[in-house]
DNA sequence: AAATGTAGGTCAAAGAAAGTCAAAGACAAT
DNA sequence: ATTGTCTTTGACTTTCTTTGACCTACATTT
């Protein structure tokens, strides 16, 4: 498994252990505890919490320096209202992986859904040219929610 | 033998011994294994592995990439089955309109996923060039029904 | 205020896989 | 012999991840 997923998932599980939905790490701590420079820290913040995944991020430099990340939302219709409304123009086969994660641990969809949604989105079905592909994706996967549940 | 076919048992034989309906591989190191170019596995794959032949497939590219290809679970109904391998490469709304129906008759999909299927495949949502549209209309209908159940 | 130390931020290069496509080869059918 | 189809091969491309050098901001000491 990759090292990004490994601390995707330890930084996922810090929201459940606290029950929050503000956490707080420390960069440097956690690239030692996971022997990484702490640059990929901001890899995996950048590619895998982002807002338009329903991420927010704030952080601080210099001494006692932190990172915060907050989860836009607790609750279910809003949080899928969120995602509908900010879904752009265009989205990847990522963002919408970490998206149908997020549902599915929000018990917005189900399994069923899930797997119906990255089907119908992913890169081997469409196979256009990546632009309109992306653009093809982020309609399909838009009116799919729209007419889920 | 070809070698295409030989690595097609291989990789049928990796469903029975994982006793399971999804299985995983790494290209470069099958094509290892068997002392060829790694685009050979792509050939193998697209020749032997399509929705039509009851398979569906997805990968992911850079540090730990890898190719999952899942069977098409044993008990779906004949007629599910069917459809799926008669599907040809292209295909329009009203086609699929027919054949929804006739899912839900048999009682095959769920109004939900008959919701689903339709709006995924719709030309509104779709929105490209006729010929191109039908096409990956075709690819994402079939991809989608060997998804469900 | 200046200097020093402590954090996090940026960015681009290198690395790791998989994908594409077309040319060349093999082989069967006509 | 010719044609058409299927297979093999390899050069080139795209996507995603890892790494490290260098930068910026804040905090603490002097």
């Amino acid at each position: 498994m990759r090292m990004s997923d490994v601390i995707e998932d330890f930084i996922k599980d810090l929201f459940d252990e606290d029950d929050s939905d503000l956490i707080e790490i420390q960069r440097n701590e956690l690239a030692q505890h996971f022997n990484c420079v702490p640059s990929q820290i901001n890899y995996v913040i950048a590619t895998r919490f982002k807002p338009s995944q329903g991420y927010y991020v704030e952080s601080k430099r210099g001494g006692g320096g932190n990172i915060k990340i907050k989860k836009i939302t607790n609750d279910k219709s809003d949080y899928m209202k969120y995602i509908i409304k900010n879904i752009g123009n265009s989205i990847t086969t990522n963002d919408i992986d970490i998206l149908i994660s997020d549902l599915l641990s929000y018990n917005v969809i189900s399994e069923k859904e899930a797997k119906l949604l990255k089907v119908a989105t992913s890169d081997n079905v469409l196979k256009l040219d990546k632009d309109v592909k992306d653009q093809v994706r982020a309609r399909i996967f838009k009116n799919m929610l729209l007419n889920i549940e």
